[in-house]
DNA sequence: CTACAACCTCAAGCGCACTTGAAGTCAAGC
DNA sequence: GCTTGACTTCAAGTGCGCTTGAGGTTGTAG
Protein backbone atom coordinates (compact mmCIF):
# COMPACT_ATOMS: atom_id res chain seq x y z
CA UNK A 1 0.00 0.00 0.00
CA UNK A 2 1.93 3.08 -1.08
CA UNK A 3 1.68 6.12 -0.18
CA UNK A 4 1.04 7.97 -3.32
CA UNK A 5 -0.77 5.31 -5.95
CA UNK A 6 1.48 5.62 -9.01
CA UNK A 7 -1.90 7.25 -10.93
CA UNK A 8 -1.29 11.03 -9.61
CA UNK A 9 -3.93 13.36 -11.25
CA UNK A 10 -1.89 16.76 -12.12
CA UNK A 11 -3.83 18.83 -9.56
CA UNK A 12 -2.47 16.48 -6.57
CA UNK A 13 1.03 16.24 -8.52
CA UNK A 14 0.78 20.35 -8.46
CA UNK A 15 0.14 20.51 -4.65
CA UNK A 16 3.17 17.97 -3.69
CA UNK A 17 5.64 19.81 -6.26
CA UNK A 18 4.84 23.51 -5.17
CA UNK A 19 4.46 24.09 -9.24
CA UNK A 20 1.30 25.26 -10.91
CA UNK A 21 -1.04 22.30 -12.81
CA UNK A 22 -0.32 25.18 -16.02
CA UNK A 23 3.56 25.35 -15.32
CA UNK A 24 3.15 21.64 -15.36
CA UNK A 25 0.88 21.22 -18.78
CA UNK A 26 3.76 23.56 -19.83
CA UNK A 27 6.75 21.89 -18.78
CA UNK A 28 4.52 18.53 -20.39
CA UNK A 29 4.77 20.65 -23.92
CA UNK A 30 8.24 21.28 -23.44
CA UNK A 31 9.31 17.93 -23.27
CA UNK A 32 9.94 18.20 -19.89
CA UNK A 33 7.35 15.73 -18.18
CA UNK A 34 4.78 13.09 -19.48
CA UNK A 35 1.41 11.58 -18.44
CA UNK A 36 -0.34 8.61 -19.62
CA UNK A 37 -4.31 9.15 -19.93
CA UNK A 38 -6.83 7.78 -18.33
CA UNK A 39 -9.97 6.75 -19.81
CA UNK A 40 -11.11 10.26 -19.50
CA UNK A 41 -8.63 11.94 -21.44
CA UNK A 42 -7.05 12.80 -17.68
CA UNK A 43 -3.18 12.97 -17.15
CA UNK A 44 -1.86 10.39 -14.86
CA UNK A 45 1.26 10.69 -13.27
CA UNK A 46 4.02 8.71 -12.69
CA UNK A 47 5.57 8.86 -9.26
CA UNK A 48 9.11 9.89 -10.36
CA UNK A 49 7.37 12.90 -11.75
CA UNK A 50 7.46 14.52 -8.61
CA UNK A 51 11.41 13.76 -8.95
CA UNK A 52 11.42 14.76 -12.19
CA UNK A 53 9.66 18.36 -11.30
CA UNK A 54 11.86 18.96 -8.42
CA UNK A 55 15.13 18.31 -10.33
CA UNK A 56 13.54 21.06 -12.76
CA UNK A 57 12.93 23.67 -10.44
CA UNK A 58 16.32 22.68 -9.09
CA UNK A 59 17.82 23.32 -11.94
CA UNK A 60 16.27 26.81 -12.71
CA UNK A 61 18.00 27.39 -9.36
CA UNK A 62 21.51 26.72 -10.81
CA UNK A 63 20.39 28.91 -13.89
CA UNK A 64 19.61 26.78 -16.23
CA UNK A 65 16.87 27.02 -18.96
CA UNK A 66 14.01 25.24 -19.45
CA UNK A 67 15.70 24.31 -22.90
CA UNK A 68 18.82 23.02 -21.24
CA UNK A 69 16.70 21.33 -18.54
CA UNK A 70 15.16 19.17 -21.37
CA UNK A 71 18.37 18.33 -23.12
CA UNK A 72 19.56 17.26 -19.70
CA UNK A 73 16.67 15.29 -18.64
CA UNK A 74 16.88 13.32 -22.04
CA UNK A 75 19.96 11.20 -20.60
CA UNK A 76 17.16 9.83 -18.32
CA UNK A 77 14.82 7.10 -19.73
CA UNK A 78 11.66 8.73 -20.46
CA UNK A 79 8.93 5.67 -19.79
CA UNK A 80 10.41 4.34 -16.44
CA UNK A 81 11.49 5.38 -12.96
CA UNK A 82 14.99 6.56 -13.55
CA UNK A 83 18.13 5.00 -11.39
CA UNK A 84 20.25 6.65 -8.93
CA UNK A 85 23.22 6.50 -11.35
CA UNK A 86 21.33 8.59 -14.07
CA UNK A 87 20.19 11.29 -11.28
CA UNK A 88 23.71 11.15 -10.32
CA UNK A 89 24.96 11.49 -13.86
CA UNK A 90 22.91 14.93 -14.53
CA UNK A 91 23.62 15.85 -11.19
CA UNK A 92 27.35 15.70 -11.72
CA UNK A 93 26.70 17.86 -14.50
CA UNK A 94 25.38 20.56 -13.14
CA UNK A 95 28.02 20.78 -10.52
CA UNK A 96 30.38 22.84 -12.52
CA UNK A 97 28.05 25.45 -13.25
CA UNK A 98 27.21 25.81 -9.63
CA UNK A 99 30.35 26.43 -8.47
CA UNK A 100 31.14 28.43 -11.35
CA UNK A 101 28.04 31.16 -10.08
CA UNK A 102 28.65 30.44 -6.87
CA UNK A 103 32.53 31.53 -7.35
CA UNK A 104 31.17 35.05 -9.12
CA UNK A 105 28.70 35.68 -6.69
CA UNK A 106 31.73 35.46 -4.08
CA UNK A 107 33.73 37.20 -6.45
CA UNK A 108 30.90 40.29 -6.21
CA UNK A 109 30.58 39.68 -2.74
CA UNK A 110 34.20 40.94 -2.20
CA UNK A 111 34.56 43.31 -4.49
CA UNK A 112 31.80 45.14 -2.77
CA UNK A 113 33.34 44.71 -0.02
CA UNK A 114 36.34 45.79 -0.60
CA UNK A 115 35.17 49.01 -2.40
CA UNK A 116 33.14 50.12 0.23
CA UNK A 117 36.18 49.54 2.76
CA UNK A 118 38.94 50.99 -0.15
CA UNK A 119 37.56 53.99 -0.65
CA UNK A 120 38.52 53.29 -4.68
CA UNK A 121 35.58 54.60 -6.39
CA UNK A 122 37.57 56.52 -8.60
CA UNK A 123 36.86 55.68 -12.29
CA UNK A 124 40.16 54.43 -12.86
CA UNK A 125 40.91 51.85 -9.83
CA UNK A 126 38.08 49.79 -8.68
CA UNK A 127 37.03 46.74 -10.34
CA UNK A 128 33.65 46.41 -9.34
CA UNK A 129 32.70 49.89 -10.55
CA UNK A 130 34.86 50.02 -13.26
CA UNK A 131 35.22 46.42 -14.82
CA UNK A 132 33.44 46.99 -18.20
CA UNK A 133 35.28 49.90 -18.95
CA UNK A 134 37.90 48.46 -21.14
CA UNK A 135 38.90 51.94 -22.90
CA UNK A 136 39.39 53.88 -19.50
CA UNK A 137 43.28 52.87 -19.56
CA UNK A 138 44.66 54.28 -23.08
CA UNK A 139 43.49 57.41 -23.04
CA UNK A 140 40.28 59.14 -24.68
CA UNK A 141 40.01 57.42 -27.52
CA UNK A 142 37.76 54.38 -29.29
CA UNK A 143 35.12 56.81 -30.17
CA UNK A 144 34.06 54.42 -32.60
CA UNK A 145 31.19 52.10 -32.16
CA UNK A 146 27.72 51.69 -34.44
CA UNK A 147 24.72 52.30 -32.47
CA UNK A 148 23.72 48.92 -34.29
CA UNK A 149 25.51 46.40 -33.03
CA UNK B 1 42.60 67.19 -19.80
CA UNK B 2 40.59 64.80 -18.14
CA UNK B 3 40.87 60.80 -20.04
CA UNK B 4 37.47 61.04 -20.95
CA UNK B 5 35.38 64.88 -21.26
CA UNK B 6 32.20 65.19 -19.22
CA UNK B 7 29.61 64.91 -22.08
CA UNK B 8 29.70 61.36 -23.09
CA UNK B 9 27.87 60.38 -26.40
CA UNK B 10 25.97 57.54 -26.23
CA UNK B 11 28.04 55.22 -28.39
CA UNK B 12 30.93 55.71 -26.06
CA UNK B 13 29.06 55.49 -22.94
CA UNK B 14 27.69 52.13 -24.63
CA UNK B 15 31.50 50.84 -25.84
CA UNK B 16 32.82 51.91 -22.55
CA UNK B 17 29.83 50.22 -20.58
CA UNK B 18 29.62 47.32 -22.65
CA UNK B 19 26.05 47.77 -22.69
CA UNK B 20 24.20 48.78 -26.46
CA UNK B 21 22.58 51.65 -26.76
CA UNK B 22 19.54 50.48 -26.95
CA UNK B 23 19.62 49.15 -23.49
CA UNK B 24 20.91 52.47 -22.49
CA UNK B 25 17.85 54.31 -23.59
CA UNK B 26 15.85 51.38 -22.48
CA UNK B 27 17.38 52.44 -18.85
CA UNK B 28 16.67 56.14 -19.27
CA UNK B 29 13.24 55.20 -20.20
CA UNK B 30 12.62 53.13 -16.47
CA UNK B 31 14.71 55.89 -14.89
CA UNK B 32 17.91 54.78 -13.84
CA UNK B 33 20.02 56.66 -15.79
CA UNK B 34 19.48 60.27 -17.55
CA UNK B 35 21.45 62.08 -19.33
CA UNK B 36 21.13 66.08 -20.74
CA UNK B 37 21.17 67.27 -24.31
CA UNK B 38 23.53 68.81 -26.86
CA UNK B 39 22.03 71.63 -28.96
CA UNK B 40 21.37 68.71 -31.64
CA UNK B 41 18.80 66.88 -29.04
CA UNK B 42 21.58 64.58 -28.87
CA UNK B 43 22.72 62.95 -25.45
CA UNK B 44 25.41 63.42 -22.95
CA UNK B 45 26.32 61.75 -20.60
CA UNK B 46 28.22 63.24 -17.14
CA UNK B 47 31.47 60.81 -16.39
CA UNK B 48 29.52 58.83 -13.09
CA UNK B 49 27.16 57.50 -15.39
CA UNK B 50 29.81 54.55 -15.93
CA UNK B 51 29.71 54.15 -12.60
CA UNK B 52 25.90 54.04 -12.39
CA UNK B 53 25.63 51.33 -15.47
CA UNK B 54 28.46 49.23 -13.94
CA UNK B 55 26.16 49.41 -10.81
CA UNK B 56 23.33 48.46 -12.93
CA UNK B 57 24.75 45.71 -14.68
CA UNK B 58 26.19 44.00 -10.96
CA UNK B 59 23.13 44.68 -9.23
CA UNK B 60 21.18 42.48 -12.00
CA UNK B 61 23.85 39.67 -11.54
CA UNK B 62 22.86 40.02 -7.80
CA UNK B 63 19.50 39.13 -9.07
CA UNK B 64 17.24 42.14 -9.00
CA UNK B 65 15.08 43.46 -11.33
CA UNK B 66 15.64 46.60 -12.68
CA UNK B 67 12.69 48.38 -10.77
CA UNK B 68 14.57 47.06 -7.68
CA UNK B 69 17.55 48.80 -8.51
CA UNK B 70 15.88 51.82 -9.94
CA UNK B 71 14.40 52.17 -5.96
CA UNK B 72 18.35 51.76 -5.19
CA UNK B 73 19.01 54.26 -7.43
CA UNK B 74 16.69 56.71 -6.32
CA UNK B 75 18.93 56.48 -2.83
CA UNK B 76 21.61 58.45 -5.08
CA UNK B 77 21.68 61.95 -5.92
CA UNK B 78 20.27 62.16 -9.77
CA UNK B 79 22.30 65.23 -10.88
CA UNK B 80 25.43 64.71 -9.74
CA UNK B 81 27.87 62.62 -8.82
CA UNK B 82 27.44 59.87 -5.65
CA UNK B 83 30.31 60.63 -2.77
CA UNK B 84 31.68 57.56 -1.90
CA UNK B 85 28.93 57.09 0.64
CA UNK B 86 25.85 57.12 -1.37
CA UNK B 87 27.85 54.34 -3.12
CA UNK B 88 28.70 52.40 0.40
CA UNK B 89 25.34 52.61 1.22
CA UNK B 90 23.54 50.93 -1.77
CA UNK B 91 26.53 48.25 -1.50
CA UNK B 92 25.16 47.78 1.99
CA UNK B 93 22.01 47.45 0.96
CA UNK B 94 22.51 44.47 -1.17
CA UNK B 95 25.06 42.70 0.81
CA UNK B 96 22.44 40.24 2.32
CA UNK B 97 21.15 39.75 -0.39
CA UNK B 98 24.54 38.69 -1.97
CA UNK B 99 25.05 36.21 0.97
CA UNK B 100 21.62 34.76 0.69
CA UNK B 101 21.96 33.95 -2.95
CA UNK B 102 25.44 31.94 -2.26
CA UNK B 103 24.11 30.39 0.46
CA UNK B 104 21.41 29.12 -1.42
CA UNK B 105 23.11 28.08 -4.52
CA UNK B 106 25.61 26.41 -1.60
CA UNK B 107 22.97 24.47 0.29
CA UNK B 108 21.79 23.07 -3.48
CA UNK B 109 25.43 22.33 -4.44
CA UNK B 110 26.18 20.18 -0.72
CA UNK B 111 22.75 18.52 -1.00
CA UNK B 112 23.56 17.55 -4.93
CA UNK B 113 26.78 16.30 -3.61
CA UNK B 114 25.10 14.18 -0.88
CA UNK B 115 22.83 12.77 -3.24
CA UNK B 116 25.20 11.43 -5.14
CA UNK B 117 27.30 10.53 -2.40
CA UNK B 118 24.55 8.38 0.00
CA UNK B 119 22.11 7.36 -2.66
CA UNK B 120 18.92 8.66 -0.79
CA UNK B 121 16.90 9.17 -4.00
CA UNK B 122 13.94 7.39 -2.50
CA UNK B 123 10.87 9.97 -2.33
CA UNK B 124 10.68 10.29 0.84
CA UNK B 125 14.44 10.79 2.49
CA UNK B 126 16.22 13.31 -0.24
CA UNK B 127 15.68 16.57 0.74
CA UNK B 128 17.08 18.07 -2.27
CA UNK B 129 14.79 15.57 -4.93
CA UNK B 130 11.49 15.85 -2.32
CA UNK B 131 12.03 19.47 -0.99
CA UNK B 132 8.55 20.69 -2.10
CA UNK B 133 6.89 17.21 -1.80
CA UNK B 134 5.03 18.75 1.96
CA UNK B 135 2.22 16.26 1.52
CA UNK B 136 4.59 13.06 1.78
CA UNK B 137 4.97 12.90 4.67
CA UNK B 138 1.35 12.97 6.43
CA UNK B 139 0.13 9.49 4.03
CA UNK B 140 -1.60 9.68 1.11
CA UNK B 141 -4.03 12.47 1.95
CA UNK B 142 -4.72 16.32 0.28
CA UNK B 143 -5.98 15.10 -2.62
CA UNK B 144 -7.73 19.06 -2.72
CA UNK B 145 -5.95 21.95 -5.20
CA UNK B 146 -8.03 23.96 -7.15
CA UNK B 147 -6.68 23.56 -11.56
CA UNK B 148 -6.75 27.44 -11.05
CA UNK B 149 -4.86 29.37 -7.88
C1' DC C 1 -29.83 13.09 -10.87
C1' DT C 2 -27.68 17.10 -9.84
C1' DA C 3 -24.11 19.97 -8.63
C1' DC C 4 -19.60 21.22 -8.58
C1' DA C 5 -14.77 20.69 -8.54
C1' DA C 6 -11.29 19.08 -11.27
C1' DC C 7 -9.94 18.25 -15.53
C1' DC C 8 -9.38 19.03 -20.91
C1' DT C 9 -7.62 22.01 -25.33
C1' DC C 10 -6.25 25.93 -27.62
C1' DA C 11 -5.27 30.67 -28.17
C1' DA C 12 -4.09 34.76 -26.31
C1' DG C 13 -1.95 37.53 -22.81
C1' DC C 14 1.64 38.97 -19.44
C1' DG C 15 6.02 40.73 -17.21
C1' DC C 16 10.63 41.34 -17.91
C1' DA C 17 14.52 43.14 -20.34
C1' DC C 18 15.55 44.42 -24.13
C1' DT C 19 15.95 44.58 -29.64
C1' DT C 20 14.53 45.90 -34.16
C1' DG C 21 12.72 48.79 -37.66
C1' DA C 22 11.06 52.91 -39.84
C1' DA C 23 11.69 57.46 -40.79
C1' DG C 24 14.06 61.19 -39.96
C1' DT C 25 18.07 64.60 -37.89
C1' DC C 26 22.87 65.81 -36.64
C1' DA C 27 27.93 66.02 -37.02
C1' DA C 28 32.40 65.40 -39.09
C1' DG C 29 35.51 64.32 -42.99
C1' DC C 30 36.56 65.14 -47.81
C1' DG D 1 28.10 70.62 -50.39
C1' DC D 2 27.93 65.81 -49.92
C1' DT D 3 28.34 61.59 -47.78
C1' DT D 4 28.31 58.70 -44.00
C1' DG D 5 27.67 57.19 -39.62
C1' DA D 6 26.07 58.34 -35.17
C1' DC D 7 22.25 59.96 -33.39
C1' DT D 8 16.76 60.96 -32.58
C1' DT D 9 11.69 59.09 -31.55
C1' DC D 10 8.14 55.83 -31.40
C1' DA D 11 5.95 51.53 -32.13
C1' DA D 12 6.24 46.93 -32.58
C1' DG D 13 8.64 42.59 -32.00
C1' DT D 14 11.38 38.88 -29.35
C1' DG D 15 12.33 35.12 -26.02
C1' DC D 16 11.45 33.16 -21.78
C1' DG D 17 8.41 31.10 -18.54
C1' DC D 18 4.60 30.83 -17.59
C1' DT D 19 -0.83 32.53 -16.66
C1' DT D 20 -5.47 33.44 -18.06
C1' DG D 21 -9.68 32.74 -20.41
C1' DA D 22 -13.17 30.54 -23.18
C1' DG D 23 -15.70 26.74 -23.86
C1' DG D 24 -16.29 22.13 -22.99
C1' DT D 25 -15.77 17.23 -20.47
C1' DT D 26 -15.01 14.11 -16.48
C1' DG D 27 -15.46 12.47 -11.85
C1' DT D 28 -17.46 12.28 -7.39
C1' DA D 29 -20.32 13.51 -3.34
C1' DG D 30 -24.92 14.16 -1.81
Amino acid sequence: MPLLPDQIPIGVLAARSGVSTSALRFYESRGLIAASRNPGNQRRYPRYTLRRVAFIRAAQQVGLSLDEIQVALAGLPADRAPAKADWARLSRAWRPRLDARITELEKLRDELTGCIGCGCLSLRTCRLINRDDVAAADGAGSYLQSDRG
